[in-house]
DNA sequence: AGGAATTTGTGCGTATGTATC
DNA sequence: AGATACATACGCACAAATTCC
């Protein structure tokens, strides 16, 4: 049946189920027709299409209710891995924004540098505030493959919607590491705090779903206004 | 067949294959038979258990390899959510082990207070090393109505596998929250650092699956050794 | 090196159970 | 109570990866 050495159809429908619904094309909330009936138009078995519905279920896109239906959801897979990890006030919560200060096509670093197929990144540069207050100072490295060139008009507040819509970057699995460490030489006067400073850190590695190096990235951040928070499970 | 409302037969196979594996009657890096006779002396269809190997793999115990076999991986039962939020050290990794300081029965803090119909808790003070290297000091809080006594005696080097086995407590989500802060008063001479010096520090929250707080504690850590790190996704 | 045997992966079709509406 | 829809389970055929001769 299959031809020689395709993706498995499962596979193939999963990932066509993903686009239309990231596309919007699948409005949140709609439900899909039954499976019998979709596995008919599809032309494939019923067990497969239930095999693709699993995937897209595991990657957050669908609710499936027995003796209810298959409902999309639009919360993309990144957001809600994202969701987990991130700075907050003291106090709680905070609007996040983002003041981009460069975007550099540059050699990558070393730690960088072992990951992925280029020897270049792009690398962003960034302050970030909560409710406006100055909290943290970014570097970020994402492999050059990607594209050519990234203009500082390209980003917005929410990097990630970025990286999902404008260059296709789904990122599958992230690592954090924590701990406290002067801030670099280049800190720029517009921070609060001065290079040398001591300041909470954040080292970030995310990968693809096929486990391509995806984006590396270090914060600095005021520890005595932010903390950073991991959440897990239902909250 | 099927008697009123049995729990799926591929989850009570997985569930019976996850026992064995991890009563050690199965050995580390074992085979298991062909599928096909597997289920033939289990009197089930191939499919069925192919999806119970499916769970146990997803449960990071089994090791399927096309072609070859089942391979039985011998993880130390590491609680699948605590997996993602631990300290290393700086070059990674660490046998993690742990000296009770002391256990005692007490009105609860501020913090704490607020959560759980009890105004007393239980208090475990800890020392935590990796790799025999003294890295964290810990305070931490259980709800006083979990159980009347707790000994020093009691606790194990996984607090967790207490929690679960001796309290019945099962955790279901997790928060924390990290930052810089002087250690406090009571830093035993044991710890390397001393009062006042400035340390990492972890606030934990957890919930059971009821959304009853189940544990408070607060972690200061030598950031100079170790680094806490929090993974997501498929790692 | 190469080919056959073994073993897991994919896909199909069907019947029955169970939750939802 | 009946209809609808997803969940479980069975058995079979073939593909693909590995192993062994």
């Amino acid at each position: 049946m299959a031809r020689t050495s395709a993706l498995p159809k499962f596979i193939q429908l999963s990932e066509m189920l993903i686009r239309e619904i990231a596309a919007g094309h699948l409005a949140d909330g709609a439900r899909l027709p039954p499976e019998r009936d979709m596995a008919d138009d599809l032309g494939v078995a019923v067990g497969t299409l239930r095999k693709a519905l699993a995937d897209v279920e595991a990657k957050g896109l669908l609710d499936r209710v027995q003796g209810s239906g298959n409902y999309v959801r639009h919360r993309p897979a990144v957001d809600s891995v994202y969701a987990f990890f991130r700075l907050e006030l003291l106090k709680g919560g905070g609007l996040p924004t983002a003041e981009v200060l460069s975007v550099d096509r540059l050699a990558k670093p070393d730690g960088f540098a072992r990951l992925g197929g280029h020897d270049k990144g792009h690398r962003i540069m960034r302050l970030r505030s909560l409710d406006g207050v100055l909290i943290a100072l970014e570097e970020i490295w994402l492999d050059a493959g990607q594209r050519e060139q990234v203009a500082v008009s390209d980003l917005s507040d929410s990097l990630y919607h970025f990286y999902r819509h404008e260059l296709g970057l789904v990122i599958a699995s992230v690592e954090d590491r924590i701990g406290i460490d002067a801030l670099p030489e280049w800190t720029p006067d517009a921070f609060h705090l001065k290079a040398g400073a001591a300041a909470g850190y954040i080292e970030r590695v995310s990968w693809t779903a096929t486990k391509e190096p995806a984006e590396f990235s270090r914060t600095w951040y005021d520890a005595t206004r932010a903390t950073y928070i991991s959440r897990m499970g239902k909250g």
